[in-house]
Order: structure tokens, then C-alpha cells, then sequence
DNA sequence: ATATATACCTAACGGTTGTTTGGTGAGGGG
DNA sequence: CCCCTCACCAAACAACCGTTAGGTATATAT
């Protein structure tokens, strides 16, 4: 009994190559696509041979699966923790905006790579990818219901609009320019002078 | 002299394939991505051999810059065409939005393949692609100049924060639901009533 | 009637793909 | 010291990839 001590998380620790291999294919999905990366490469960043990576991941998809999971659950704790300190409704929604753009546009290249492209078809990867997204854009609708908006406005569409386009900086954004603090803060503001008031 | 009659747009009328094979191609690109999507089964879709599509096109890469032109082409003309009726800048505005959100969402699938990606690399032809896209959100930034906004409001942003929330859509939207011009309408809406006010 | 350009088809090329199989050295528990 | 599991490597597999070469039926021009 004393001597069984593998608390799970002692037991990978031989070689450490999986999280090398999950940032791997995060960076060539994201630079390249799914389909033009191939296992060949992403073997190599990790200084590992094709094969090998199928001790760590039955397929291909199985590898993206694993990136968006891992990326999701990154944003999320981000933006959870985001909320933490501020207690104004519009401060909290203003927090988690630029905790999202920081964290999609200079965080971890497996947070990146989220925007590149869904697991394809309808597979069940497909599925459970999907729910974990509504999970998280769950949290900025709590965001938007606590603000108090005048009647008329359709929080649904809001959240829509609001995280599109967030996410849609993604495909502008350039390091060198305004960061991504500054950008959230104008999209929040932009729609708080107009709703707040009215 | 009077014998030679070809105006060019006569000349192409034998076998009107390139057409259908340039459609085809958009829908192959949009559902399954550019790398994914093969010269066979595009082929296929247009009822003709592998080999043949070369006798239209040199290259794949050059396949996707010919839809992404024809892509373009549409949009612009669509857009243009629609602010030929109004004067006020807002309707103006609505307008345009209105016209790009039913080309995104219903129009030709040769416009929706404007969404699944860009050529990559540094190629030459992403350069021309990206010249184009430019030049269409050009329309956008003078329809916004327009509106007389108040001193603080940055064009540059805003029109980033609403190109992009329209073209974010197109992740979300299922055909069912709320229309295209009722979206547009909304997007528009929550940025008037802060904006012009203030 | 003959010549020519058009718009394809058929077949093949070399290369790359995701994946499988069998082996292998290192390191820790008994 | 032995053994066994972990974490790989090396090599091969069939399938598929974009692309090319050569042939061919059709419609038009002369």
C-alpha cells in the first residue's frame, strides 16, 4: 500500500514529448491547414519520427482534436481568471475582451491555432469540439446579461457581433501595431457609448 | 475584312465547361479547404477528366486565384450596384451591408469560398488577392467617412469591427434561422444608436 | 472538301500521404 | 541481475496527389 506511489501525475515523465509534439502540430495547422501539414513535419519539429507519433495519437484528427481541446481549455482559464478581480458589469465584459484578443492574437501558438479551422465533416470530434465552443462563448452571454441593456436589444445577435469581430482580428492583426488591449477596449467602448445610454 | 467577325465574347461558346469547373471548384475549396480538395474529384463535379482542368487552368494555385477574382468580382458589383439607390450615408451604409451579408451567406458558392482561405505563402498570387480585398473594404472606409462620427471615433477600427463581425458570420450562420439583411440590419443598428448621439 | 483550332480523354509519371509493423535501448521495480 | 514497460526508431505499405504527354472527336473557317 505505502508503495504504490504513481500519483498519474509522476508517471509521464520519462520523455516529455508530448506537449513538444501538441505545440508542433498547433504551429504547422495553424501556418499551413490541417490537411497540407503533414505528420512527417510536425515529427520532425518534435525531433521524433513519423511513426512515433501514434504512440501518443491514433490518427491524424484525433492530433487536431487534441490541439483544440488543449487550446480551448487554455482561453478559458484565461478569461475565467480575467473576471476575478473587476465587479462593474461593463469592466468585467471589458476584462474578458482583451483576456480573449490577448490570449487569441499573442498567447500560445495552441491557442492559435483554434482559429485556423474546425475538424471537418460531421464526425463526432466535430461535435464535442463544438460544445466546448458554445461552453465558452457562454460566458461572455452571463457577461452581457448582467449589463442592463435597454429593450430592443437582442443579446444573441450582441454576442455574436461582439466576439466576430473579435475573432475576425485574427486575420488583420499585425504584432507590430495596436495591441490587442488597445483593440478590445475600442470594440467595447464603441458599442457601450451607444447602449448604455439609450 | 467584314469576313472577320470573333468579338471575343463569341469565341468561348463551343464547350461552356469552364464555367461549371470554376464552380465546381469553389464548392470542393469552401467544403473541404484548398489542400484538401482534389483535381479529381473537382473534375468529377464538372463531369470531366483530371487532366482537362489544365486545359482551362495552369495550375491549382492559379484555380483558387481565378475563384477568388471571380469571388471579388461578384461581391464588389453586388455592393456598388447596391448603393446606386440611396443618399442618406446611413442607408447607404445599411445598404452595403445589407448587399454583403446576402452575397456572403446566399449568394454564389463562388463568393463563399471567399471565406475558407486565402493563398498561402508569399506568392504573387496572394499578393494580387490581397490587393483586391483592399480595395473592396476601400468601399466601406468611404461609406464610413460619410457618416460625420464624432471627434474619438477611429474609422479605421470600426470599420474592422464591422467588416468583421459581418464576415465572423459566416461560422455561424445556418440558413433557417434570421435572414441576412435582418443581421445586417442589427450589426448597423447597435453601432447608430452609439455613435451618432454622442 | 480540307485544314485548323477547340475542348476534351486516356494513361501514366514521380512524389507524398497517413498509417502499420517489428524492433530496440534505456531505466526503474523486484 | 533480470525483466518489463515506456518511448521511441527504421522501414515499408498501399493509396492518392498534382501534373504531363499524346491522342481524338467535333465544329468552324477556308
Amino acid at each position: 500500500m505505502a508503495a504504490s506511489k504513481k500519483p498519474a501525475a509522476v508517471r509521464r515523465r520519462r520523455g516529455n514529448r508530448r506537449e513538444l509534439l501538441l505545440e508542433a502540430a498547433a504551429r504547422r495547422f495553424l501556418y499551413e491547414g490541417y490537411a497540407a501539414a503533414s505528420m512527417r513535419d510536425i515529427a520532425a519539429d518534435a525531433g521524433m519520427q513519423a511513426g512515433s507519433i501514434y504512440y501518443h495519437f491514433p490518427s491524424k484528427a484525433d492530433l487536431l482534436a487534441a490541439v483544440h481541446d488543449e487550446g480551448m481549455r487554455r482561453i478559458s482559464d484565461a478569461v475565467l481568471e480575467s473576471l476575478e478581480g473587476p465587479k462593474d458589469p461593463w469592466q468585467r465584459l471589458e476584462a474578458a475582451c482583451i483576456a480573449h484578443l490577448e490570449f487569441l492574437l499573442e498567447g500560445n501558438i495552441v491557442v492559435q491555432a483554434l482559429m485556423q479551422e474546425m475538424p471537418t465533416g460531421s464526425s463526432p470530434i466535430r461535435t464535442r469540439v463544438t460544445r466546448l465552443r458554445d461552453d465558452y462563448e457562454g460566458i461572455f452571454i452571463r457577461l452581457l446579461e448582467d449589463l442592463k441593456l435597454p429593450r430592443g436589444v437582442d443579446l444573441h445577435s450582441l454576442r455574436l457581433m461582439l466576439l466576430g469581430a473579435m475573432n475576425w482580428s485574427f486575420t488583420w492583426y499585425r504584432p507590430g501595431a495596436e495591441t490587442p488591449r488597445r483593440i478590445a477596449r475600442k470594440f467595447v467602448k464603441y458599442l457601450r457609448i451607444s447602449l448604455q445610454e439609450s
